[in-house]
DNA sequence: CAGTGGTCTAGACCACGAA
DNA sequence: TCGTGGTCTAGACCACTGG
């Protein structure tokens, strides 16, 4: 265990406890390096990491100070579905059920406008999971950001899964709700008329530029968006 | 600008942008201060910061290389409700349906046990904006851990709020699944029969100790979880 | 074995901002 | 003003692990 750790380690329990309430003042780094007999980079080190975490927060002059929990934050995992269902230990498809390239419309504009200068590649298909539906996938991919979507077949990769080791690197921004399902969706996923679905909404962007946009419908009570977490106050992403 | 974040900037762009693709090994630190003309420790808190966002992977003897990114996460910002609705500029009310001690039961206690010891509170309630219903609340309190529970009048205050600034820093869980209303559901939301609801469960502990459990049902349509984000490989809280 | 990151030190200077 | 955190330096030693 380093010295930074157990620094650390001491204030977080404090905190998390409550024997220190959020607005308490913490010590100075020169007095907690005194008591550790560590260099004051040390201590700085490990307060840092605090704030980074959102449990303290610290001004000049005035000192640190536990932080007060504003906004709690949940980290969900959005797996690749092809991934989720393959360590399922379930065979995988993806069934593409209309595949077609569109000039670019003000669709889903007002959110994240995509690229769509060469315009865009239409997707609608649905995952399956042990050769039963498992969600649909309706998609939208920029043309200009990808060109090589137009020649790509989504009979053998799913164009989540493709897109996603094609552009490793990309931000998105989700969107989760609940809808009854369609009379056609219903039909889709071999569900009763109104089921309530799981509608997870996702804009993908890259260096600005709008990629790709998707909206997955699940059964919404055979798929959970699970998250593991703590309170912050939102300084880190 | 400090050192520091333009190492951390120049290095983020190129993996962002693709001009580092994962797999793809960086400079070492030695090499980068050179470059820079600043002290190795600089550097090495830059690439600190990279690894804790998940953006690279360190192993020692072999250098620094652009992580791939495996599983994608969404951080949801999951605000107080009663805040939320008065952020919104509209009248808030929590209307207690139910309220009642009971004895432990085995109940929710597969996922995360509350300390059921000295009993547990029940309440049922209705979170009201501008007098209209806005979502159902089921909860559980532990009192051995929330003694004062018992004795709260949770009309003035919901009990969401009220537990939030009696304990500030909890840990939780969520899972988000999406169901239809049963029919006393849907009437107290004003809903027509088996509506899409957004279910929200939260696990709530502090120190090991399980404190409360609830479930929150809003209409699927009317509240929307957001989130702003990016892949990571999950290294970081 | 030897290169690499991980950690630490004892100092330094500076900017901010509360008193 | 001057205490506080923010940043940086030029070194050091160590643990790990790939070659």
């Amino acid at each position: 265990m380093t010295i930074e750790e157990q620094i650390r380690r001491n204030l977080e329990k404090d905190i998390r406890s409550g024997t220190l309430s959020p607005g308490d003042r913490l010590p100075t780094e020169a007095e907690i390096s005194a008591r550790y007999g560590c260099a004051r980079a040390t201590v700085s080190k490990a307060m840092a990491a605090l704030t980074a975490d959102g449990l303290i927060e610290r001004r000049k002059k005035a000192g640190s100070f536990v932080a007060l929990p504003s906004v709690r934050t949940a980290v969900l995992e959005i797996p690749d579905i092809a991934a989720l269902i393959l360590g399922r230990g379930l065979s995988y498809d993806f069934i593409v059920q209309e595949q077609q390239v569109r000039p670019w419309q003000p669709d889903h504009g007002a959110e994240a406008p995509l690229d769509g200068g060469n315009g865009l590649l239409s997707i609608e298909g649905l995952h399956m999971a042990a050769r039963a539906p498992f969600a649909i996938e309706r998609r939208l991919i920029s043309l200009a950001q990808v060109p090589d979507a137009a020649t790509q077949d989504f009979r053998a990769i799913s164009p989540g899964s493709w897109l996603l080791q094609k552009l490793p690197w990309t931000e998105a921004r989700h969107r989760i709700t609940a809808c009854n399902a369609s009379a056609a969706e219903a039909d889709m996923l071999s569900l009763p008329r109104q089921a309530a679905l799981l509608s997870v909404e996702r804009w993908t962007w890259r260096s600005q530029a709008g990629v790709t946009f998707v909206r997955l419908l699940f059964p919404g009570n055979r798929y959970d968006l699970v998250s593991a977490f703590g309170p912050t106050t939102g300084k880190r992403a």
